[in-house]
DNA sequence: GAGGCTAATGACAGCCACTGACAATTGACA
DNA sequence: TGTCAATTGTCAGTGGCTGTCATTAGCCTC
């Protein structure tokens, strides 16, 4: 790699480490583009060319975390069904996504911007678009591994569908409650996916949930 | 009514009216707020006195729309099963929210903006975190249904995670598709919920779908 | 129905995210 | 070392949005 090429390295990651730091110490909204070229010494300008808004350097992360369970989830073997797929894709890749993240930025700063996200009107919808976007990519996935035309048969849309929401639920009470570690996340991850097939059952009031 | 009120009411009206035909035609990103006022004739500040920004004159009429479910779900016999009150609130409210849509605003242009809501990026984002906002409601309601607690336990949000799932698979399908009538709409949706049993049953391979 | 009160509006200035254009700088490479 | 290309800074401008203040217009009382 060239000076030149190290050089914008340093700079971008700079940038998004400032960012982060920011958003997570003093807020989102509170943050201006101005105060994290400020941070890293370089014109506003130049934080634009490497990140097309300032959400962006928000979700920088966040994608990497998704391309990896998307890797994930295609080599799953074909026996499984689509959401023991979907699930053990997403448990699996877990530390392949933490080992990755620290090498961009410390993942304790990674957790508090993850609840900066959750509780910033703004980047939660990016979030949730975002989301929408990566169930897309599942969906076609799923859909490979059962031979089936995603826009003919709507069944795998919905089942990825499903899977997120029982993710974005997850997420959300992580981010509201105490435990905000990679572990604690992961816990409620797993409690919750086991929850599916009882939530669907039919009659709740029969038995309680645990 | 007083006159003041009234004439508010009107400037509101025509405001909304203005900016739904521009998006719709023009485009949500290509029509500036001093565009909306411009076609009303009232300055840009006093555009910003009735609506808090340019996405809340997109999302009025949607608002509208989810009161009514919200509404609906509420009256639902408690003998129903969650999903089944859901799809049922759903569309039994149908005929209601083309009423009342009908009141203010012409239904063929709410249904063009509906597409524009699903092709531009940044509307569709807070879309989908308006829907979020939905589910969390509806949640509320299904839990007090079951006379259950939301926050203990996590089956509520999940069916309601599940349900928004396949309505939101359904309005893309839709937005996408060349059937851009309401009544269109209201099959699709009849269809997809209809699948919902079948696309959890696990293999799929045995019985393809219609 | 004149006059005072209050609410709605317009005009203006300013902040912030973001973009295009051009000049200055700095690394790459012969 | 000198030339070329990539990176950067500066400047000017647009669009969404807000605060402030003076002006206007409906309302209500005497």
């Amino acid at each position: 790699m060239n000076l030149r090429e190290r050089k914008k390295r340093r700079t971008r990651d700079a940038l998004l480490r400032a960012a982060l730091e920011l958003f997570a110490t003093r807020g989102y909204e509170e943050t201006t583009v101005d105060d994290i070229a400020a941070a890293v010494d370089v014109s506003q300008r130049t934080f634009f060319r490497y990140f097309a808004g300032k959400e962006e350097t928000a979700f920088f992360v966040p994608r990497l975390a998704e391309s990896l369970v998307v890797e994930a989830l295609r080599t799953r073997p074909p026996g499984e069904t689509p959401l023991e797929a979907l699930r053990r894709a997403v448990l699996e890749s877990w530390d392949a996504i933490n080992e990755a993240v620290e090498e961009l930025v410390p993942i304790d700063l990674h957790m508090r911007v993850y609840r900066v996200i959750e509780s910033t009107p703004a980047l939660l919808a990016a979030h949730l678009r975002r989301s929408a976007e990566l169930e897309e990519q599942l969906a076609g996935i799923i859909a490979e591994r059962e031979g089936l035309d995603v826009d003919a048969d709507p069944r795998p849309r919905i089942v990825v569908a499903l899977f997120g929401g029982v993710i974005r639920v997850t997420e959300r009470l992580w981010s509201a409650g105490d435990d905000v570690t990679l572990d604690g996340m992961r816990e409620l991850t797993t409690t919750y996916l086991d929850q599916v097939g009882p939530a669907l059952a039919g009659n709740w009031r029969a038995k309680q949930s645990p």
